[in-house]
DNA sequence: CAACTTAGCGAACGAACGTTCGTACTTCAA
DNA sequence: TTGAAGTACGAACGTTCGTTCGCTAAGTTG
């Protein structure tokens, strides 16, 4: 197996080209990623490109699935190894907004930025977009559903409620980091996200 | 002035073109809204659309200005009358979220869309919907320092940490209502919005 | 009634879109 | 040494994009 290229490098390109689609949809959303540009940008031919997909949706899809992976290893897998609970959910909180803080991306959270590009719409995209979401709402209520059966967060805290609110403000720094230049929007959501909760802000973050 | 229709129609024909594309916007973005796709749903030729506006770019500022003529509709003139301070933040807050469960368009609240698809972005689009979004900031920022005043708010409250909270949980609320189905998050972002302010929750909605 | 303005149409433009095809070339397996 | 597998290319496809042009028709103004 080779081309102009060797298997290695093969390889390589096709992770070239997912990372190079994620970034450009960071700024521009899925939409903004078109093969032609994608060429350009890797000095590479439209069909050298594509040929690693098959069709432009295989390609949203591995890079929905790339952005995923770097979310879970920016955000997971740094507290995984915590007793569950609220100190590995506000664990979660910390690494969440940090991770909105320098999410690796030139615009912004990807998964942010596709979240609202997609949530209206239907097809494949749509639905990875669902389970993916939907997943990872599941770990942040199972860890508050702890926290509650340990007394650690009150009685009447609603599951959901709750879920709502913190990926709400975790979401909420993209804009307000690309639009306004609010640099101190992690730390507000932070500060939001124990207020949510209703456990006491950190001092200083 | 006249073409195929009256003047009376010709006006509408503008406004009926900028609410089409509002409507598509909200689902699919503003790049979803194309003159072709325009011109098929009205029923018209893409030079008869693309005619009122000179060019795409002045038709989505058109479609913006018209879509936070619409915000202020529904969200700011009910409470307009009220004195300033924490009880007309929370009226704004209510019927915020109250615009956010039904929005008026098909795909969610438009500008909640739009902030997520242009905030990377550069040039005159960006800039309309910085303006308009640091405006309505304002407006938040001045209620929440006037409650802080009259000792509504707790005394160290942060303006900028308040406000940035408030609109990351109203603009969530369409994700959560587009991609997981929530109805229940209206009141979800309400009640949090009410935990960030450090005010009791009101019992039921 | 004539002159002017303007809404809207239909056709066309160059560019970019996603996709398909045949081909060249390199590496691995037989 | 030959054959299969696979990477990447270049060219072309039909479509759609935003935009421009000349034209018709209706209403306003003189």
């Amino acid at each position: 197996m080779a081309g102009r290229r060797s298997v290695a490098a093969a390889l390589d390109t096709r992770a070239a080209i997912v990372r190079c689609a994620a970034d450009i949809a960071s700024v521009e959303g899925m939409e903004g990623v078109t093969i032609g540009r994608l060429a350009a940008e890797l000095e590479m031919s439209k069909s050298g490109v594509i040929g690693h997909f098959g069709t432009k949706e295989q390609l949203q899809l591995a890079t929905l699935e790339y952005a995923v992976d770097l979310f879970r290893t920016r955000v997971w897998d740094p507290v995984s190894h915590r007793p569950p609970g609220l100190d590995r959910l506000l664990a979660i909180c910390e690494s969440w907004t940090r991770h909105e803080d320098k999410p690796g991306f030139p615009g912004g959270c990807f998964i942010a930025a596709v979240t609202f590009e997609w949530d209206g719409r239907t097809g494949p995209v749509h639905d990875a977009l669902v389970v993916t979401t939907e997943r990872w709402r599941g770990v942040l209520r199972r860890e508050i559903e702890t926290a509650v059966a340990a007394g650690e967060l009150a009685a009447d805290t609603d599951p959901g409620q709750v879920v709502f609110a913190l990926e709400a403000l975790a979401v909420g720094v993209n804009p307000a980091r690309q639009l306004h230049g609010d640099d101190l929007a992690p730390a507000w959501a932070l500060r939001a996200m124990h207020a949510v909760l209703g456990v006491p802000a950190p001092s200083s973050t």
